[in-house]
DNA sequence: ACTTATTTTTAGACAAATCTAAATTTAAAT
DNA sequence: ATTTAAATTTAGATTTGTCTAAAAATAAGT
């Protein structure tokens, strides 16, 4: 079975949107994809006919089985040749996305393949996120502690080192908890605190012993 | 200026057609991209207004410097990327045509001049077919004389190596010229006699005199 | 429970690239 | 110079992916 560019743009999307349990809404969708929600319900129309996808009219959308082995092999692609561009052609790790956006839709089987043997099987990407292989098998995201994340890496709360009232107390004051995405903007090195940046909020200053309790993963924005 | 896939398969078709001095007819290009000739006009029509090549209706087209430079720059991609292919990923040079029809259009310069660099600047593609550098010059086709040409190898006669009545006379009567496309098939070593096939036609032997007398150059089928 | 707001879906339209069938222009043949 | 044939263009229709505006369904607020 062949699909167009867009149709794995959409099933890639769904992907990256159900990674929680829920169903993926129209308008994350529309959202995601920079289209609008009535272009969304007629593209899931149509994947579910493919059957791509598990969908719904009002309910939301879950990918298939079929969906899912789509979705891996387009991820395993992008991430491949983002590899690729930073480690062969000397590309800056920000500069790869847009390159790979393109690239993730060739379609050559072979050339996967070998471009992962040439690569000598690389397990992350750039970003830090997992290569899928070609059964669709990945490692588990690396769960960094806080305290060592790097500057300006957007990354999102993932686990607490501990279950302690006391802990749970001081991230409700901070509005911080799973799922929480930020970026460490500075670090001091007097008290080993970490200066943290969370979306449409002013910057914060947290200390050694909550950075250490908190484990981050970096954002598969890929 | 930002081209579709399908524009830029146009503008390399209608480059690769008119390397003689004509104009290219409509129906050649049908039949080279697989369409319908209606389908060539309308196309020609959006190409113009983009000021990618000279048409007027009846009379065929031809590129302008715009479309020109465009051709080339894809030509450029299609032939480092089979490079890149047979070279660094090991592909065989029969399997590399379909997937650089694909990867001729992922649009990234830095991409293509990195690409370049990472192969060493290489000035022919697996077919032995030139490659544009990033001006667009490409280094004159290797003429090779038919009797060193290897088995199976599409080529064409380019020239030839006297302009005597009497070779002349034996060309007309092979059916031999500039211009026609011809395999070899088979090299006897007792009187280095050479059997060659045309295209529709059957096999026919030449001598090795007649041979050396021809200069081929390999098909750019690309 | 009822009203309001939000989300989602339908209906109808549009641009890109293609096709078939018919009309037009150019080329070839008598 | 007509007639015939071939090449090319137009006209109208189709498919894909998108949009806007209106209708329908769901969720939220009182
Ligand atoms: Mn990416
Ligand atoms: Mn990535
Ligand atoms: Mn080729
Ligand atoms: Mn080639």
């Amino acid at each position: 079975m062949h699909f167009t560019t867009t149709e794995e743009n959409y099933i890639k999307a769904i992907y990256h949107l159900q990674q929680g349990t829920g169903n993926v809404s129209t308008n994350d969708l529309a959202a995601e994809l920079s289209t609008k929600p009535a272009s969304i319900t007629d593209m899931l129309k149509k994947l579910t006919i493919k059957k791509l996808l598990r969908y719904e009219r009002y309910k939301g959308v879950r990918l298939s089985n079929e969906g899912e082995k789509l979705a891996l092999a387009i991820v395993r692609k992008h991430r491949l040749w983002e590899y690729f561009l930073v480690n062969t052609l000397e590309f800056g790790w920000d500069e790869v996305h847009e390159v790979a956006e393109e690239l993730e839709h060739i379609s050559s089987k072979k050339l996967v393949e070998q471009l992962d043997l040439f690569l000598g099987y690389p397990k992350f990407d750039p970003h830090g996120d997992p290569i899928p292989d070609s059964q669709g098998r990945m490692a588990v995201q690396q769960q960094i502690n806080l305290i060592d994340l790097a500057l300006d890496i957007p990354a999102e709360v993932c686990s607490v080192g501990s279950q302690s009232t006391e802990l749970l107390e001081i991230l409700k004051h901070k509005q911080l908890g799973i799922g929480t995405k930020l970026e460490v903007k500075r670090k001091f090195s007097f008290d080993h605190s970490i200066e943290i940046k969370m979306k449409s909020l002013p910057a914060i200053t947290i200390s050694q012993q909550l950075a250490q309790s908190l484990f981050v993963k970096t954002i598969s924005n890929d």
